[in-house]
RNA sequence: GGUCCCUUCGUCUAGCGGUUAGGACAUCGCCCUUUCACGGCGGUAACACGGGUUCGAGUCCCGUAGGGAUCACCA
């Protein structure tokens, strides 16, 4: 009875995709996949100066990764190809032109000289919001006010025109928003929007309705930024007669900057991150660090941006896209912009890395080592790190940023440390302890660590006053996994070595 | 500036007339522990303001203030 939930992410290939158009997209997608519905990837590249190379594959691939995928689109084909709007051109004419037969749209010839000139007039009369509208298209060139043998002789003759949308003057035009109710507007508020430009693309306007239309989109999610056209876009629907087949809109809050001052740009300071892959814009050459190359995992950026502006009612955190897809509601998502929280990605990313089995963090882990030149270890030995380092790190890189002692040597010591665990007595005692080290034939763990113990019990000292001292000699820092554990893990070999080197370090006069 | 949208802890938010205003992140403290984490327990912290409506308002209405979006042959 109800029709096929059909939903659309549609944008436009200007540059990579950032943060807000990524949730934009989420929502898209558990909304479709929660009532079985189909979504759709079309792309809106109806300003060809706009176009960037590279960006929709930039999209697509950034959506992959994210585990979000499309139904029909430009690289999956569909039923209502094509889907890139560049290649559907020749279908918005006629339905521009239809609009001027039943006196709901005209051309118009002014030139960007006389527009801006028009404007400059409303603005020194002191008009509030100058517009193309029903008092000003009075007095500019269109087929209005020319003589109709002029206008047929001006287009036959080549000469540029736009076709306007004819608003009407005073009319109210009511749209209900699924997320923030009725929303009402004066007609005499919106300017005679040009649908179809002069190099015959249409504009956003008239290309988004005809192919919400022909393609059966039955609900339209997209960002707030939109509210303020959509009652155009009621409009056009009702002179193009689908105002029974309208899809329904949902206007989502926008992601706001993390100082609240407006929404979420492209380029954004403090370190946060705001695309899903890295990307190198081609026109200004500006390099973005994505949240893959960051070390994020995918469920992480998804969990949390899925809670930016939806929340399901309960106390649940942790929600994988499948449960998304289950709890996922309209009437849960927030009217109030959110802003962006660094801080809660990077708790979502620790969430999920240390839930996430440590055979499929390896090939990440191993991933980021090459990067850094680190090779030569074997599987089994990242693993057994990324066992031990899991419920420490934020990020993939930390497997190695905060363990660098499990591949590498070092000569330095973390300074504070050192002036406290550097002493004669500490000293001595691993002076005594280390032939005891050596001696031992079976090197694990439980083994190291009752050594340690045993030394501790019968030499009346404290174990949290030499247990320290060896973490400092094995790795530098302060900070860290079960000392003992490391050790087992780097070997015997070196971990007597670093024992000897710091001893050595810290008796010598400069020490 | 016009229009539209929005307004609960620092942040994300729950709340849909009667709550000790709940949770999460962050922060602080305690416990666990050789350390750092993890985990556990606890603390600080919010209804923008002013009027109504009502027996009763975070919740409904109207103002004010603040924030945001939008005003192109860009989407």
């Amino acid at each position: 009875m109800n029709k096929k939930v059909r939903v659309r992410f549609a944008p436009s290939p200007t540059g990579g995709l950032h943060i807000g158009g990524v949730r934009t997209a989420l929502y898209n997608y558990l909304f479709a996949k929660k009532y079985g519905g189909d979504f759709i990837l079309r792309i809106e590249d109806t300003d060809q100066t706009r176009f960037v190379e590279g960006a929709e594959e930039y999209i697509i691939e950034s959506l992959a990764w994210l585990g979000i995928t499309f139904d029909e689109g430009t690289h999956v084909g569909g039923p209502h190809a094509p889907y890139r709007q560049s290649e559907r051109k020749n279908i918005y004419r006629q339905y521009a032109e239809s609009l001027i037969e039943k006196g709901y749209a005209y051309y118009a010839f002014d030139t960007p000289e006389e527009l801006e000139q028009m404007r400059e007039r409303l603005k020194a009369a002191k008009v509030a919001s100058p517009q193309y509208n029903s008092i000003t298209r009075n007095s500019m060139k269109n087929s209005l006010t020319l003589p109709a043998d002029e206008v047929k002789a001006r287009i036959a003759n080549g000469e540029p025109y736009v076709i306007r949308l004819k608003v009407p003057r005073k009319e109210e035009i009511r749209l209900y928003d699924e997320i923030r109710g009725w929303v009402v507007v004066q007609s005499h508020q919106i300017d005679d929007k040009v649908l179809l430009k002069s190099d015959g693309m249409p504009t956003y306007h008239l290309a988004n309705v005809v192919d919400d239309y022909l393609m059966k989109i039955t609900h339209v999610i997209r960002g707030e930024e939109w509210l303020p056209s959509a009652p155009l876009h009621v409009l056009l629907y009702r002179y193009l007669d689908w105002e029974e087949v309208m899809p329904k809109f949902a206007h989502l809050p926008l992601i706001l900057r993390p100082d609240g001052n407006g929404k979420l740009k492209k380029r954004e300071s403090g370190g946060i991150l705001t695309f899903p892959l890295s990307w190198h814009d081609p026109i200004t050459n500006e390099d973005y660090l994505g949240y893959r190359e960051a070390g994020f995992l995918p469920e992480a950026v998804i969990n949390f941006l899925a809670f930016l502006g939806w929340n399901p009612g309960t106390d649940q955190e942790i929600f994988s896209i499948q449960d998304l897809i289950q709890s996922f509601s309209l009437e849960r998502i927030g009217k109030s912009g959110a802003r962006f929280d660094a801080e809660k990605v990077k708790w979502f990313n620790s969430v999920y890395i240390r839930s996430t089995d440590t055979q499929k963090l390896l090939p990440l882990v191993k991933n980021a080592l090459s990067q850094r030149n680190v090779t030569g270890f074997s599987d089994e030995y990242i693993s057994r790190v990324i066992d031990l380092m899991k419920d420490r790190v934020v990020t993939i890189p930390d497997f190695y940023g905060l363990a660098t002692y499990f591949y590498q040597e070092f000569d330095q010591y973390d300074e504070a440390m050192k002036q406290k665990q550097a002493n004669a007595e500490n000293i001595q005692h691993w002076q005594a302890l280390l032939p005891q080290l050596k001696n031992l034939n079976i090197w694990d763990a439980t083994t190291i660590d009752r050594i340690i113990h045993d030394y501790a019990e019968i030499n009346k000292v404290k174990i949290g006053k030499i247990l320290p001292t060896l973490r400092l000699m094995i790795t530098g820092v302060s900070f860290g996994p079960s000392v003992p554990e490391i050790m087992a893990l780097i070997g015997k070999e070196k971990s007597i070595q670093r024992i000897e080197k710091a001893l050595l370090l810290w008796t010598q006069p400069t020490g």
